[in-house]
DNA sequence: TTGTTTATATTATTATATATAATACAAACA
DNA sequence: TGTTTGTATTATATATAATAATATAAACAA
């Protein structure tokens, strides 16, 4: 499990860690199922608080990528239910995304070749 | 100027102006020079803290969407320049959402769909 | 000049979020 | 029995967010 933390970076610690195991289920680096390294071995590896692995950790089990077990640990959710569409928030996340980009000039073209390129490097590892 | 804040929402005020004010711009509720409305009639309207409405002004002018004038006030930057592409940081914030969408089973189609009607809405208002 | 309106700067205070620290507990298994 | 795991507790420190009350500087109108 590799991590990289900006600590300059306004993004909080726990939110850095959970985005990259979001990123690393998503590109497949971590498999369904797959056991995720213990709180301690991944706050002494990044020399950060244990608390603040727990709480990457617990808000990875609150949205449903992880289940963990007192005694197995950590993994990653292997029953996983695909949703139909988008949530109201999540496609609120799209919208103001979209806006950002769409007012600073970029083409609905450039849009679509980087969600597409996005998405099949995700589809196809 | 019609401002909607959720005080019960983990994403500080500040940034909830910000990101109207961005969202106003890109669907042509706000216009190139427009003025906005002063910074102690958005406090007052809303009952917030002049300070926190600066706040967000402030970085809506580091990003380029305002431009401040201390008799004027403060407009919509009519002189924005358009970008080639993105940015290293809104390609990454875009690949974390799309992973989160892939992850959940979000199709590619629904994706491109979703991203293809938000940015029509845009450019056709 | 005088007054008003504007963003901006200053200083202080409060509340919340973030992160660390040191332990302790409960569960499961070798 | 001992070890490893997530979890809970309590305390502390720091940073961020928000409020509060003023003051300043610039520009314009009366």
């Amino acid at each position: 499990m590799l991590l990289k933390l900006d600590f300059s970076m306004n993004t909080p610690i726990y939110m850095q860690i959970r985005n990259q195991i979001v990123l690393g289920i998503a590109n497949g680096t971590l498999k369904a199922g797959e056991k995720l390294p213990p709180i301690r071995t991944l706050a002494s590896e990044t020399g950060i608080n244990t608390m603040t692995v727990n709480k990457a950790y617990q808000l990875l089990k609150q949205e449903g990528y992880l289940i963990t077990d007192r005694r197995l640990g950590a993994m990653v959710n292997p029953d996983r239910v695909p949703k139909l569409s988008l949530s109201l928030m999540e496609h609120k996340e799209l919208k103001l995304l979209i806006s950002e980009f769409y007012v600073n000039g970029i083409s609905k073209e450039e849009l679509l070749n980087a969600c597409s390129n996005i998405y099949d490097s995700l589809s196809k590892s």
